[in-house]
RNA sequence: GGGGUGGUAGUUCAGCUUGGUUAGAACGCCGGCCUGUCACGCCGGAGGUCGCGGGUUCGAGCCCCGUCCACCCCGCCA
């Protein structure tokens, strides 16, 4: 082997150790006699020390390395002299004491630093992607996304899972998004297509009495892009005969929490909240409400309909909703910020947006005239309103009142 | 398919409003000095087809037209 050790594995009681490492050069901190070069691979870094007592030949080389450079380094693992540690570093208690170095590869400048934190342009870091993936940042991800989908086996596999495999290269099934399509050499004219999602053999499983499978597997869809939209993601695919809803959400809600146990080594609380799909969207608008930071819409229909308001009444009497959220803290807002606001509600089909500033006096907007005062006291109760809070409403069809708040 | 923003040094950006001397900064890079640094420090230096094409002008990084590319959003997508 030509090396006994990862770099980012060494602690004090390596100390005396001897030690060949083999990593790229992270950086170089050449002080004229002693040269410092901390040396990374995918288990961390490590400090090692050039010191003018090693000998000429040895310094020589030392001070020729660059960044990613590939080396192997040879020598004796030491505490660091008091005062020196860096506690910024797993590594930080110790340091290699080089005595011998081998430039395995050269490198030339790289165009952007291998740091954890990259602020290169998306399409520099791709163009240098055996660069971008050095990063740790990145190698973290792929690290986790391998003990995420080893946690999902195992949990599975206890589950009397089987892993199974379903072909690729099939026919188009007419779902929403459009297939991805592969031309057959052997039959001019014809396609395959790539599958949307993994579904389409499971009925036969299923009906052959497989009882309960998964797989983890690649999607295609032929749609457009976006930043959190890829054409082709990995899906977990499972199907279970014989059990109803409860079952399902049980199994997926012990993988996720071993998922979370692994990765983050946290008990979720259990059983998950769980929520229908109306409660979901009266309360949040959306199938996918984000809950961790409150901003609940709340039904204002019922002062609504009393109030002299008309844009009000008319959206409650032509079938619509109106419904308001409380940004508590917000009533700061510049007039410019609120236009914004409204601007940003338009663009989801919103005809405007009504809002109320809540100060120690009582509400504060241009609409509040149109509101007795024993309807300001309702809309601040319903929405638990503060003095300093924002308070925003949107009268239109429900659909587009859940889109735009 | 539609819209928005952007493209200037290796990288990230400023300069564009109001056209005018030699296009700047930071980091990186190169050379020198430096024996406890870890954002090392100090001194010096190199580095530019201002995306591309055309136009306006005495003069264009800056204004106009076209074009290419990138990112973001809408449509689309379960």
């Amino acid at each position: 082997m030509k090396r006994t050790h990862y770099c980012g594995d060494l602690r004090r009681e390596h100390e005396r150790r001897e030690v060949t490492l083999c990593g790229w050069v992270h950086v170089r901190r050449d002080h004229g006699g002693l040269i410092f070069v901390d040396l990374r691979d995918r288990s961390g870094r490590v400090q090692v020390v050039f010191d003018p007592a090693a000998g000429e030949e040895i310094m020589e080389s030392a001070h020729r390395l660059r960044a990613e450079f590939v080396v192997q380094v040879s020598g004796e693992v030491s505490l660091r002299p008091k005062g020196t540690e860096n506690s910024g570093l797993p590594t930080g208690e110790i340091e290699v004491r080089a005595k011998a170095l081998l430039v395995l590869n050269e490198s030339s400048t790289p165009p952007f630093v291998v740091e954890d934190e990259s602020d290169a342009a998306e399409a520099v870091r791709l163009r240098y992607r055996y660069l971008d993936l050095r990063r740790p940042s990145i190698q973290r991800v792929f690290f986790n996304r391998h003990r995420i989908t080893k946690a999902i086996r195992r949990h599975l596999e206890g589950h009397g899972f089987i892993e199974v495999e379903t072909p690729v290269l099939t026919k188009s099934t007419p779902e929403g998004a459009r297939d991805y399509l592969v031309p057959s050499r052997a039959n001019p004219g014809a396609f395959y297509a790539l599958p949307q999602s993994p579904q389409l053999f499971k009925q036969i499983l299923m009906v052959a009495g497989f009882d309960r499978y998964y797989q983890i597997v690649r999607c295609f869809r032929d749609e457009d892009l976006r930043a959190d939209r890829q054409p082709e993601f990995t899906q977990v695919d499972l199907e279970m005969s014989f059990v109803d809803r409860e079952d399902v959400m049980a199994v997926t809600e012990g993988m996720l929490a071993d998922v979370f146990r692994e990765i983050k080594g946290a008990e979720p609380g259990r059983p998950f909240p769980r929520l229908s799909y109306r409660e979901a969207m009266e309360r949040f608008g959306s199938d996918k409400p984000d809950t961790r930071f409150g901003l609940e819409l709340v039904d204002a229909a019922s002062v609504a309909r009393e109030a002299e308001f008309k844009v009000f009444r008319q959206a409650l009497e032509s079938g619509g909703r109106v419904k308001g959220l409380n940004a508590k803290g917000c009533g700061s807002f510049s007039r410019k910020e609120i236009d914004d606001l409204t601007e940003e509600a338009k663009k989801f089909g919103a005809k405007g947006l009504a809002w109320m500033k809540v100060t120690p006096d009582g509400l504060e907007s241009a609409i509040v005239k149109f509101f007795t005062p024993g309807q300001q006291a309702e809309i601040r109760r319903l929405l638990s309103a503060e003095p300093g809070d924002l308070l925003v409403f949107v009268a239109d069809a429900e659909a587009v009142v859940h889109e735009a708040l």
